[in-house]
DNA sequence: GGACCCATCTTAACAGTGTTCAGATGCGTG
DNA sequence: CACGCATCTGAACACTGTTAAGATGGGTCC
């Protein structure tokens, strides 16, 4: 064990599980930075070689975290079995999202509370485009229409966070808790064959943009005028 | 104006008015207790004689502002010339549910954040109330089937706050805001359209509670006890 | 091996926070 | 008019995020 060490090691990524544990423990707010450097035996300054600010720490957990959430989505949705009904497997990504923020309430409040304040660094895979894949193959499969399928991730990521963020927030309760997955997908079969009974004409809906791809674009932008 | 007094007059209320602007000026947690009395012309610990503690002063700063939602729903869905489509009223009053969060997402994130840990006061008219209310109308209206009508307002509320919560949390951008508008209607009409068209069979969904719903009925039982 | 460098961490201090408590103030009721 | 009590003040507490100046020691170059 190198932990008694003057130099930590991992210092910052102790600092975030310490974090993470005592969001855990006392909410999304009922935390100090003090206190977590405290937990990992440093002293409350050494935190600021590693985040600028607690709000910074903050924010890089939260992009830890929905990094997390994004990669349940995504095996849930590749789990075996599934590959013949696209449907299932975007559900099953859903389910994940809200399994998640039930399991986890105020880590998941915390993260989508602090997830638009981060500027810098990308969430990967990100939830939004995990849906927004599994949508793709949804239309491949013919089993949406090539009129709905323009912003509909915006439409079924609005109905997984709606009931992950109810539940999360203590809005709704279920009884047993896991009932969530019913409900879960009670929600995204009706906005998925809504949408596909749509009658909109094409071009109506809003452009809907994520704020992490709005983000990826502008880091893309910046590296083409770096390199040029 | 009576404003000068030694006793206040209404601290209660001046207090509720300071944080909320505090909380529209500078974020849901941006603010300090002690700059919400200063702001009143008041020392610090005359608040507590109206909140006992910060966090009272946030929970019913949230009651309040939730109850301004339900009435802003309620008076959209009661808007004259709808009378004839029940459909069309229960969107209208989630167009205002996704409106009133993108006109203050501060106060809106707050409010969210707060209201399950108020376990005193009653919202009224609650936002879920106002959907369950006009889920019923459209039942009522032959347009949901009696199979689809139970815990549907779960689906419907998740839907809309979906909407509201990833617009109020920055998760989500749209260009140009009034897209809001159409971006709701969307996402509601789908689930309304999905959900007349459910297969599942009669029971199949999970008994979901809204929390205000069972602190009512509690309170009710209570307040029974009581008369006893 | 020794000398240096610099990231890493510590100690000490700052202003500002939520909260409590003993006491001052003045409104409404007898 | 005097009393009682809700209302508010002032001072104090432990604790917070944050900064500055200095100690420590691992890694690198001669």
């Amino acid at each position: 064990m190198g932990k008694r060490r003057y130099h930590h090691g991992d210092l910052r990524g102790a600092l975030l599980d310490a974090a993470e544990e005592l969001v855990r423990e006392r909410g999304p707010a009922g935390w100090s930075l003090r206190e977590a450097s405290a937990r990992v035996g440093v002293s409350p300054s050494a935190a600021y070689h590693h985040f600028s600010s607690r709000d910074a720490l903050v924010r890089a957990l939260s992009v830890r975290v929905l990094a997390r959430l994004g990669e349940r989505m995504a095996e849930a949705a590749a789990a075996p079995g599934r590959d013949d009904d696209a449907r299932r497997s975007l559900v099953a990504a859903c389910r994940a999202y809200v399994r998640w923020a039930l399991d986890d309430p105020a880590v998941a409040r915390l993260a989508f509370g602090a997830a638009a304040r981060d500027p810098g660094t990308a969430v990967h895979p990100h939830p939004h485009d995990v849906i927004d894949a599994e949508l793709d193959r949804l239309a491949e499969a013919g089993e949406l229409s090539a009129a709905a399928r323009p912003a509909a991730e915006f439409a079924v990521w609005a109905a997984v966070h709606g009931v992950a963020t109810l539940l999360a927030d203590g809005l709704m309760t279920l009884d047993p808790p896991q009932a969530a997955d019913l409900q879960t997908e009670r929600v995204v079969q009706a906005v998925l064959t809504g949408l596909t009974r749509e009658t909109a004409p094409p071009g109506t809906w809003p452009a809907a943009r994520s704020t992490h791809t709005e983000r990826r674009a502008a880091r893309a932008r910046e590296r083409g005028r770096g390199e040029a």
